[in-house]
DNA sequence: CATGAATGAGACTTCATTCAT
DNA sequence: GATGAATGAAGTCTCATTCAT
């Protein structure tokens, strides 16, 4: 297996011990319970720290939320980043895009819950770091489809906007589910499907 | 105008008037923060009503956002009715339940945002009669794309809960950006890239 | 005895049974305690409230503590009005003022505490209703001296100003010790040594 | 300028570095917030050290505070003292006594804060070193009086306890405004007036 | 001489909720 | 049909302090 979901993996060298325990204990307290309804009590006894500590680390709930947010989403996007190198052709890219895309937020699934249900509402999290990562992510994707269209490979006229907007929303809402009812998903034939219809239409 | 969002539409006008002001003073209020910062004093300040008047018509504070999400929904609903009604073609019908979804969206706001953002991570949603209406409307898409396939309208090979998640994802994710951060949307423009994309396909 | 301290004496009318509580428990408590070593746990403890309580009627710990010594300097106003306005000569008037400063000080060493020593290095304390009052009385004082010097009771080239501060300064100084050693005070043996040096002077 | 008031004015320079860098620290502080409200971590920060080498020069946050007050004091007894000794008459000393008690207060606004505003309602600051010192300038003044009276510069009906109180109070007075308010003062103007009041006597 | 990690006790505060009237 | 008083449980956060290295 090649994308591993059990540990923050975090550039790991300078951080303290009690400040890893800290975001390892709320990754795993996430694959249970929603943000809000996890304490910053339950989170220091998972750590096996004081509440106190967290504090010392983060300024804020939130604040430690959005960094184990960023710590998953910097593993996401070194293996996409790999990934998508691998490929030279534009369909091709998105295509492993919308694949791994998929394959990551099954694998991870705290990953998807943040990214796609708890995260969203509160303003400030568009402030933060984790959502500077998004912006590169969503960027990324703009300019493979440009290239695409530039290269004579998608239409003149798609719009790159709406056609990223169509990709996020289709990987975003087929992962809905599997985060919110734990459904099983079947990634190869999810993707393929999506992209059946992206790329080729479905009119006749 | 067609479509209004003033005020929460109480199909059965015979609610006593505070349960009327208590779920237009949390519409209000959800304008602009959202519902976990909402505090019941809040709704019953803005309401005109003491909180303990909250508890006489509502189970709790959750139940108050289901039944405002559902006023809304029903409005929602009819409309898409409607619209849906006048068109014979499948492919046409859902090219305006693509169009009329942003519209209701952009126009009401708090509805999108309650749909979008605050219900999802809440999983007693997932019993309430608000979630109902969702699986009705999402139920709908689904005949619509079955019956277009049958017709010959959408080629056989596309697998028909596949596309329903692709315009329902491309719809919401087209959605979040206005909700979050109040861009306007140009909605003819964007339903109309949205249908160019997954109508036709991407692919040269 | 013509003043009490046992309770905080407020235009006690519409003030909720537990708004009256807490006050009084606060005031007891810093008979024995200064108010930073107060928790708010045993502010409720004492009133036989719940804590939370204290927060539908007070902004903050602070609050509370300037509604107290509001209701103690009303009081105080009052009672020192009235002795004034017994008196003609410009001069007897300030000698009242000091003995019944100096007297109120003593009877109610929670109010002394309060305003010599708690309050006056929290910035907010100046924007409070209760230093309002301070500024009522400061300026009572400035007024009467003016008088006095225009009826020539009083010598012209005295700073009005600069009177006013060694009287405040005189009173404050003379409890200082009460407030903080408990030492009793013969009032009448003090206030009389302290007009003696401030009207006759010292220099033979 | 004869006084300074950059830095703690520390009489045995065999203090270590990090002892020195506290210090400064904490008296740098001052200036903008009052004790309570400067946390340990600050210090540190501002010092360039660890919160932890505060616990080993220190016993306490509070006999960090008497020690920096007691640095303060020693060079304000100095001098004082200096001074004092140019004088022969009595009521020249207390004179002195009052000018330079107002300039040192104006020229280092910390030392009066602490003094005037801090430390007094912590009970275990009568005990500390800092208290003594104060003992001994409060002793010098009850002497003068007493030499003045025996001396006749000063009336023999006036109590030496009383006087050295509205000396006191007067100075702490004029004080607080500077403290608390950031006002100017005009030091000889004030001296002079308070000293007109206190020889002279107010009264025609 | 100094650091850095961690503690622990408790502080203040919030808020949904209940109930007698 | 509505109010107003009060609850209680929990929640987030602060900070002085300790100790091994």
């Amino acid at each position: 297996m090649e994308l591993e979901q059990k540990k923050v993996c975090l550039p790991e060298k300078s951080f303290p011990p009690g400040k890893i325990k800290i975001m390892n204990a709320l990754s795993e307290l996430m694959r249970e319970k929603d943000f809000h309804s996890i304490t910053t009590a339950d989170i220091a006894a998972t750590a096996g720290v004081t509440e106190g500590l967290i504090y010392k680390y983060f300024k804020d709930k939130k604040d430690l939320l959005y960094q184990v947010l960023n710590g998953h989403f910097q593993t996401f996007q070194h293996y996409i980043t790999r990934k998508i190198a691998a490929q030279t052709a534009s369909v091709d890219k998105l295509r492993i895009i919308i694949k791994t895309s998929l394959k990551s937020y099954a694998v991870n699934r705290v990953f998807a819950r943040i990214l796609l249900l708890e995260v969203r509402n509160s303003s400030n999290y568009f402030e933060s770091d984790a959502y500077d990562m998004v912006k590169i992510y969503s960027r990324t994707i703009l300019d493979i489809i440009s290239q695409g269209i530039d290269a004579g490979e998608i239409r003149e006229d798609v719009d790159p906007h709406a056609l990223r907007q169509v990709i996020l929303g289709s990987i975003e809402h087929a992962c809905l589910g599997e985060v919110i009812f734990g459904k099983e998903l079947d990634i190869d034939k999810v993707s393929e499907n999506i992209c059946n219809i992206i790329f080729k239409g479905v009119q006749k």
